[in-house]
DNA sequence: TTATAAACCTAAAACGTTTTCGAAATAAAT
DNA sequence: ATTTATTTCGAAAACGTTTTAGGTTTATAA
């Protein structure tokens, strides 16, 4: 079923059905009549690749993931769904698995399949970062979320991860904590820089000193670490009371080793991680971290993205925007 | 850049610069090096959506999970995603979020835009499955997987749901327990009727007599329903000595409501899972659960679907097939 | 040299839409 | 009755590929 055949049937010509079905305002309420009643009936849908190729316009947009099994990320899928599903678009979802050649590949797979949007959070490899420049030269509209490029200039949706480690220091701080153990991410990506420099600023202005030896990385993110980091700054015989992770897996890895070696959990040392996983508050004790609102940033990413869209093809100048998104603290038994 | 511009660039038809990508033989090696080198040099790759237009094939495929939050679609998911990427597919991603309408709008999305496989597991809500038989009307490829409905005649990749429970049910039976409360999934989805199953017929064999006030549903699969139902068992004053529930979070929910009431785990009441998630090792006790390979499964629903695909456009006959894919029963503390 | 086969190449149609531009029909105004 | 404005319609081009069917050149054989 096409519009030809419906066309025929109707004696009416195509260009007539077309219009009908993207209510256009030059046809008369009777033949409108006669073709919705006829597409009706028959439950013709017209094609879209047909129409993608005429248009320009594919209706897809791509997201790239970092981890498919992470639960921020989950909730930035679930954003990005809600809102493309009701502007009636479809997401194809690819994983870099941390990979920058993946992600790279991910890239020119998108490209070709003439994407209207590429939504990116960098792999932690990812240093280079001219698949994203060719992203723009492509006049494909280019969002970047959580693990941003500062130097590509397009909208982008993240959260202040600076200072919300500040704010999950000082609330350390604020217990009486004064050694503080910080289990940070890799040393290339942003987001964990900045939650390093968060952490800092954070004993910068209680006057507590910076000890070097006190910040350990954990690049996976996984629980062992957690566990092996602490495990190893016990067995140097480094002093802590408090830990604050770059991510409640490596916390609850922490919690873990704690609880094995019989030390008093907040009172001892007290643990805050990041990004309130799902299962943080069930755990015993349940842990204190900083809620990452991944589903309203994931619906924020599309929104930005039609609106770019709109711009475009109104031949409104596109106006590239950067989202802060708030995060909370959530103080648990764990602080 | 097109085709066409590539054509006049080097004095060649643009049939020949289309043979050339495409790998036909009747085209000689100069020319074909020409034309290589050509491509290369400006970066050219074939616009996907006039080739999807004349070839009918999208090269995009949709999976449909009921849920994106859940470790073992989260897998599902990354199986697909292997294999898709190693075929050359796209995959857009769409959840149901356990809803039947949603389900329904979804599928019918995706075949307007002329997917061309669709990979679903239904909602818990489904009952009608008239927009799966819509799918094989369109004569779009249909695998169905997890959730199943059996009436639909397609290919499946499943779990023996069935004999998973039994060994689950028979494994706390082996450790001397002897009224063991069944945590079970909602009504409708034959694999909570399937492990529903598999429990009963394990008590049966050893000769325990089944006791209805013993299986209590958790619709939800989520702790805090695992958690009241074992409170509500108390509160009646009905004795239990094991707990076999339908989902690891359910599960945990059930140890948290024990630890809680100081009930000694395994001795007392032992507990075991279904699924085998992420965390179900990290947590104390560590929770004894039956293992969903959802990454191999994944891959085998893509690798049904080429199978298909390539019988369908070679003409033969297509051999629908039903994958069970073997589970492990993962022993650990709870149990 | 001529006939035949093989290798290389191309014109053109087709896929199913959207959209421009102008034509036809109808209504309104003079 | 004629002109003008308005509404309704349709022919045809375009989007960028793939593929059929045949044409032209070159090599091989007689």
């Amino acid at each position: 079923m096409t519009l030809k055949r419906i066309s025929k049937a109707l004696g009416v010509s195509i260009t007539t059905v077309s219009k009908v079905l993207n209510n256009y305002g030059d046809v008369s309420d009777s033949t409108r009549q006669r073709v919705l009643d006829y597409v009706k009936k028959t439950g013709f849908t017209p094609n879209s690749i047909a129409a993608s190729l005429r248009t320009k316009q594919s209706k897809i947009v791509g997201l790239i993931l970092p981890d498919v099994n992470h639960y921020f990320f989950n909730n930035i899928l679930q954003g990005v769904l809600n809102s493309a599903e009701k502007a009636g678009y479809l997401v194809v979802v690819l994983t870099s698995k941390e990979s920058y050649e993946l992600e790279k590949k991910h890239v020119e797979r998108l490209l070709n399949q003439k994407v209207d949007g590429i939504f990116i959070s960098l792999s932690e490899e990812t240093y280079n970062t001219q698949h994203l420049s060719s992203i723009i030269d492509s006049n494909v509209i280019l969002i970047q979320y959580d693990k941003i490029s500062k130097l590509i200039d397009s909208s982008k949706v993240v959260i202040d991860d600076r200072q919300a480690a500040y704010l999950a220091t000082q609330h350390l701080i604020d217990q009486g904590k004064k050694r503080i153990v910080h289990l940070r991410g890799p040393l290339i990506p942003q987001v964990a820089i900045d939650r390093f420099l968060g952490y800092k600023s954070a004993l910068e202005v209680s006057g507590i000193p910076f000890d070097r030896s006190l910040v350990l990385t954990c690049p996976h993110g996984d629980d062992e670490e957690g566990f092996n980091q602490l495990k190893s700054l016990h067995e140097k015989n480094i002093s802590f009371d408090g830990v604050f992770a770059h991510a409640d897996l490596v916390a609850v890895g922490a919690l873990r080793y704690l609880k094995r070696k019989k030390i008093k959990i907040p009172d001892d040392v007290a643990v805050i991680g990041f990004s309130n996983w799902m299962l943080s508050e069930k755990i015993t004790p349940s842990l204190s971290t900083v809620d990452q609102p991944g589903i309203l940033m994931g619906e924020q990413i599309f929104e930005q993205f039609a609106r770019e869209r709109l711009q475009k093809v109104s031949g409104n100048p596109v106006q590239y925007q950067t989202k802060i998104i708030p995060t909370n603290l959530v103080v648990r038994e764990s602080s």
